[in-house]
DNA sequence: CTGAAAGCGCTTACAG
DNA sequence: CTGAAAGCGCTTACAG
C-alpha cells in the first residue's frame, strides 16, 4: 500500500486542515481542544491512512521518549526475566516501553552501553548491574539521569532501590533450621561487592546472634562466585574445616545445587546427613532432588516496584531517594530436616 | 555540570567551526572529509563538553534508527534468554540495538506492540511469537517491515526464519531409543499451532516410519499446553490407553518432567519403567531427577542468525527469504535406558 | 477553535 | 576542505 509512511501533514492534506490540528487530535491530551466534528474527521482520515505517530520526531520535540533502558547483567540468569517482566509490565501501564542491554560486570562496557541508552534518549535507567560500591551509578547520578537500582542497592545511598529485605530473608531461612533443631549452621556466601551477598552475609550472622548460640558456631565461607561450581567447591572446604556441621544456608540457589554436587561426591545424603536451604526460589528449585528448600524473593514485585519507582523519580526530579525492601518468604521442602540423632 | 546535554552547536560554537562540520566528525564514515588538525580540535572539545549524538535527532534526519523490535511470547520461558542474548551480540557488533517487547498469545495486544515497536521507527523486527498461520506476521510483511521469525515459523513461508531443524532432533530421539531397544515409543506433542509442535511430530512420525516400525507400534498424543501440569496430564492418558509404552519422546522438557510428576503418581520409575526423551535442553535439566536426555537446539546459535539475518533483510530489501535449520544434539542423561527384559 | 511559525538536533546535497 | 541551508516529523506558544 502506503510506501512511504503517512505523517501530520498527510493527514492534514487529506483532512483540509492544518497540522497542527492534527496534531492536538492525535494527542488524547489536548483533543479537547478540537471541536468533536473535526476531530472526527481527522481520527478516520488518520486511520485510512495507517497513520502511525514518529517517535524520534514527537522525542526530539518533547525532549521526553517514554523509554527506560533497563540494564541487566545477565538475562539467562533465571532471576531477571521475572524481574523484566514486571519492569515492562509497570512502565507499558503508564506508556512507557523498557528498552534493554544486557552487559557482563566490566565496567567500561557498561559505559558505553548507558552512553548508548542515553544518546537514545531515554527518560531513565533501571540498573540491576549495580555492586556496592558502582563508579558507573555515581556517573549516572551526577549527569541527573533519573535512575533506580533493582535487585542491588549502591552502597552509598545516592539511587533509589528496589530490593529483597535480604535481612530478613536470612532470619527466615536460619529460624526454620534452628526449629528443626540444628546447632550447627554454616552458609556459604555471595560476593561481598553484591549488595545481596553482602545483606545475606550480615543477616546470617545477625540471625545466628540473635538465636543465642555462640557465634564460633556459625561460620561463614566465601563461595568465589555464584554458580554451581563454586558451590561445590565453597561445601568441600567447608566441610573439610568444620565437619560437624549439620545444616548450610547458602547465598544463592545455584550454589546450593552446587553444595548438592559436593555431598554427592562425599557420599552424603541430603537432607538426611547435611541441610542446604537456597535462596531466590528460581524455576526448576521445586523439581531438584531433593526439592529445594529456598527462600523466595519476590522478582516479579520488585520490577513493578522499580518500574513505579522511576517513573516517579522522572516526575518529580527532586523526589527523595528511597530504599524499598520486599519481604521474601521461605518456602520449605525437601532439603531441609531435623539432624540426625546425635549430630 | 553541565545542565543540558550538549549538541552539535554546543561543540561548534566552541571550535569556531560550522555544525556541519562538527556532525562530519563525530561520525566515522565522513570524518575523512574534514581536514585532520580540525577533527582533533573539534574531538576533544566534543570530549570536554561530554558530548553525545541525540540518537532521536539522527533518527528523524536519517530515518535509520539503528534499533532492532524483538517481540518475545515470555521471557520466563528459559527457552529465550539465550536466544535474546544471541540476538544482542549479533546486533551490537554492528552497532544496532534491541529493543524488546514482551507479549502474551493475544493478537491484538500484539498489534498493539508492533505498533509501538513501528512507531519507535525500528528499522526491524524479529518475532519469535510466529505462529504457523499467522496474521500478524502477514501484515507485517504487507506493511513492508523486514522480518525474521526466530525458533518460530510462519507456515506461507512469506518471512525469513532461523529455527531448529526439528526433524532431525526427533530423529535423534527416536534413534536413541531405537538403539536402547525400545519399540514401544510414544510422543507427546506440542501444540500444532506452531511450527515446533507440527515438525517435531512430524519428525517423531517420519523417524517411527523409517524405523521400520509398524506405524501403529507408535502413538502420539498432544499436551493442551507446553506445561509441568500438561504434561503430567498427557502421560497419563498416555499410559492409560496404551499401558505397553515403554519411551515416552515430548515436544519440550517441561512436558517431560511433567511426564516425572506422572510416572511419580503412578509408582513407576523412570528410566527403569518409562524412558523420558525431552527437547530444548533449558537450564537444569541435569539437575532434576532423573537427569533429563534431551534434544538440545541452539538456543544462542539461533538468536545470533537471526540478528544476522534481519540486518542482511535490512541492507537488500528484495533479499530472498531464506530457511535457516541450525542442527540440535542428542543429549543423553539418565532419564533414557534399556526397557526392562520382557516389556 | 484553528492556523502560522519557530524549534527540537541532527544529516546531507549543494556551493564555493 | 568547510559553510549555509533545507529538511526529517513532530509540539506548542502565540495570534486571531
Amino acid at each position: 500500500m502506503s510506501n512511504k509512511a503517512a505523517t501530520l501533514s498527510d493527514v492534514a492534506r487529506a483532512t483540509g486542515v492544518h497540522l497542527s490540528t492534527v496534531s492536538r487530535v492525535m494527542n488524547p491530551e489536548t483533543r479537547g481542544m478540537v471541536s468533536a466534528e473535526v476531530a472526527k474527521r481527522i481520527l478516520a482520515e488518520a486511520r485510512r491512512l495507517g497513520y502511525r505517530a514518529n517517535r524520534a520526531a514527537s522525542t526530539l520535540a518533547t525532549r521526553k521518549s517514554n523509554i527506560i533502558g533497563v540494564v541487566l547483567p545477565d538475562i539467562t540468569n533465571p532471576v531477571f526475566p521475572p524481574i523484566l517482566t514486571g519492569i515492562e509490565e509497570g512502565l507499558r501501564k503508564h506508556g512507557y516501553q523498557a528498552i534493554v542491554a544486557n552487559v557482563g560486570a566490566d565496567e567500561e562496557e557498561q559505559r558505553f552501553v548507558i552512553n548508548l541508552l542515553l544518546g537514545q534518549q531515554v527518560d531513565g535507567l533501571i540498573l540491576a548491574t549495580a555492586r556496592r560500591d558502582d563508579p558507573v551509578v555515581k556517573m549516572c547520578v551526577e549527569q541527573r539521569v533519573p535512575l533506580v537500582t533493582v535487585n542491588r542497592r549502591e552502597e552509598s545511598g545516592i539511587a533509589s532501590c528496589v530490593i529483597s529485605d535480604d535481612g530478613h530473608g536470612m532470619h527466615l531461612a536460619v529460624r526454620h533450621l534452628l526449629e528443626l533443631g540444628h546447632r550447627n549452621i554454616a552458609h556459604i556466601a555471595g560476593l561481598d561487592s553484591l549488595s545481596t551477598g553482602h545483606f545475606r552475609r550480615r543477616g546470617f550472622l545477625a540471625a545466628i546472634e540473635a538465636s543465642g548460640l555462640e557465634a564460633g558456631a556459625a561460620r561463614v565461607f566465601e563461595a568465589s562466585g555464584h554458580t554451581r561450581e563454586c558451590g561445590k567447591a565453597a561445601l568441600l572446604e567447608l566441610l573439610r574445616q568444620a565437619p560437624g556441621t549439620t545444616a548450610v544456608v547458602t547465598g544463592n540457589d545455584l550454589v546450593a545445587i552446587g553444595c548438592y554436587d559436593a555431598l554427592a561426591q562425599l557420599g552424603l545424603r541430603c537432607p538426611q546427613d547435611v541441610s542446604i536451604v537456597g535462596h531466590n526460589d528460581v524455576p526448576f528449585m521445586d523439581m531438584v532432588r531433593p526439592p529445594l528448600t529456598t527462600v523466595r524473593i519476590r522478582h516479579h514485585g520488585m520490577g513493578v516496584e522499580a518500574a513505579r519507582l522511576i517513573l516517579q523519580t522522572i516526575e518529580a526530579r527532586d523526589a527523595p531517594v528511597l530504599d524499598i525492601r520486599l519481604k521474601p518468604e521461605l518456602v520449605a521442602r525437601g532439603s531441609s530436616a531435623p539432624p540426625r540423632a546425635g549430630a
